[in-house]
DNA sequence: CTTGACTCTGGACTAGACTCCAGGGTGTAG
DNA sequence: CTACACCCTGGAGTCTAGTCCAGAGTCAAG
């Protein structure tokens, strides 16, 4: 298979692959003699799982990370595990920042409508009315 | 006030306080003679905005445009309340992404976990058993 | 052999919010 | 006057995950 034909499989740009294979994510195929890249099943199976375990948040230094294991021939849970764990910590210390900004936005939108009410022209957002609430 | 007087109070740094200058979020100080910025109380004012509004999830660019409002005269609440509304729901979409991202990585462990109850030593993850569960 | 679709390389560019740097000038205490 | 901390400018570098490009070469069909 070329390149071209790895893409369309799999939904990707060509540049994006070779950008793959410069990175250490997807390791350098056999060329025809012109200097094309051929592939194999396998590296169809390997861009999968890249796709695959980004779609969990893995960023691509951490997939390279991934892959080093799955290249073992005994391919050991317990530290995937761990990945995923802190992966999951992750996503959910982005939850608690969000449901706090959340918050935060629905407060700032009271004040808005209190001060419609009131008929005030001034914005209390514009003012220095609201609490700092504190970036982490 | 010298500039780096400023970013102790705020807790920012020099950099970044030249940065806002160079990107119309603070208005170009008065200097003393021999280039030194010199700022007042309002300049602090309009950085502990930035930043407050920064936390609310807002970028530069939308907060530029949210301090050329905060310097009109009459300071109307409805722009400022659209633009709430619209940050309001970007926020419920990140959420909505990163519930399922939650949920997807919890499905990944409970994987991993009946493969360790079986005592294999194959995770499940690095081989391809997994649904690809697209990324939107 | 020509055409057209495809591929090659290396490098530049994107957004966002800064940080870091060199090489030089300023302010002030002692 | 000397030290020392601080400040100035302009520009480059950082991070992420690619995209876009020019200019050249290759492959298969007709």
């Amino acid at each position: 298979m070329q390149i071209g034909v790895v893409a369309k499989k799999l939904g990707l740009s060509v540049d994006a692959i070779r950008f793959y294979e410069r990175n250490g994510l997807l390791p350098r195929p056999p060329r025809t003699e012109g200097g094309f890249r051929r592939y194999g099943e396998s590296d169809v199976e390997t861009l999968a799982f890249v796709r695959r375990v980004q779609s969990l948040g893995f960023k691509l230094s951490e997939i390279r990370a991934l892959l080093r294991l799955r290249g073992n021939r005994l391919q050991p849970c317990a530290p995937v595990r761990r990945r995923l764990e802190e992966k999951l910590a992750d996503v959910q210390r982005k939850l608690a920042d969000l449901r706090k900004l959340d918050s935060e936005l629905r407060l700032a939108l009271r004040s808005c409508d209190r001060e419609l009410l009131k008929h005030s022209t001034h914005c209390p957002i514009l003012r220095e009315k609201i609490k700092p609430g504190g970036k982490k």
